[in-house]
DNA sequence: GTAACTGCAAACGCTTTGCGCGAAA
DNA sequence: TTTCGCGCAAAGCGTTTGCAGTTAC
């Protein structure tokens, strides 16, 4: 266990977000300067095979880490703000397992992400 | 509107699956084989934006196409074989909007996609 | 001392783009 | 004729990797 390790572990445990790699780096240079971009490329690949650590990809192209939970979520994403905020639905999950069965499948895996505008924002779009 | 695009339209209106762009390359040039892969990026994105097609990723690292469907509908994704089936389900839709109003939210675009294997076929997984 | 890890820079895979030629209207 | 689309090759972007030097143990 290195240095590198230990502040990239660190940085992801002290997250509340779902920082991309650049923003890891960027974090883990606040502590060691000394930690290149190769470094917590792999380091968050390895936490990923190892399942200290998840990897989404919500979409804009870059792989972005959160820790690995014991209770699972999805996710909700902001598109105004970029936020996203985690959720649980029981009810969802028995009818994805459902749907699956019903289609002569096991379920191994999900992905479900909503993207959303909070309420009372959402003027009939103009464009942007 | 060019032979390149209608070729490439055809492709799409005639597929019953959901091929990446290097598919419908190949395809498109078993029909002409005069259009070059930049053009099909430009085709499809051009045909994504005015909705004509539906861009899709399945987290094999490219986009894959499918023509704008009538009724939406979601995607259960054979890891075994990488098939690919669309299902819907209103209960689950229901849910997500649901969930999203819960959260202060108003629901503007989901993605579901649920990971499977043939029932009868998943053996305890020995590593391939 | 040895194996594992690191930084650097080059390479990779998918996608986009600048440019000059050619086709559509 | 004038605009728009095309093919080509080069560039862009996030990510991975070969290599030589450096660390952990």
């Amino acid at each position: 266990m290195t240095g590198q390790r230990r502040v990239i572990a660190q940085v992801l445990s002290d997250a509340d977000d779902h920082p991309n790699v650049e923003v890891v780096h960027q974090r883990a240079n606040t502590i060691d300067s000394r930690i290149s971009l190769a470094t917590v490329y792999r380091t968050l690949r390895l936490f990923e095979e190892i399942n200290i650590l998840e990897r989404h990809d919500f979409g804009d192209g870059r792989a972005r880490y959160e820790k690995a939970d014991q209770d699972h979520h999805d996710h909700l994403i902001d598109v105004k703000s970029g936020k996203v905020i985690e959720f649980q639905n029981r009810e969802i999950e028995e009818l994805q397992s459902a749907v699956a069965k019903r289609l002569g499948y096991k379920l191994v895996g999900h992905r479900l992400e909503l993207y959303a505008v909070p309420l009372g924002d959402d003027a009939p779009d103009k464009d942007n």
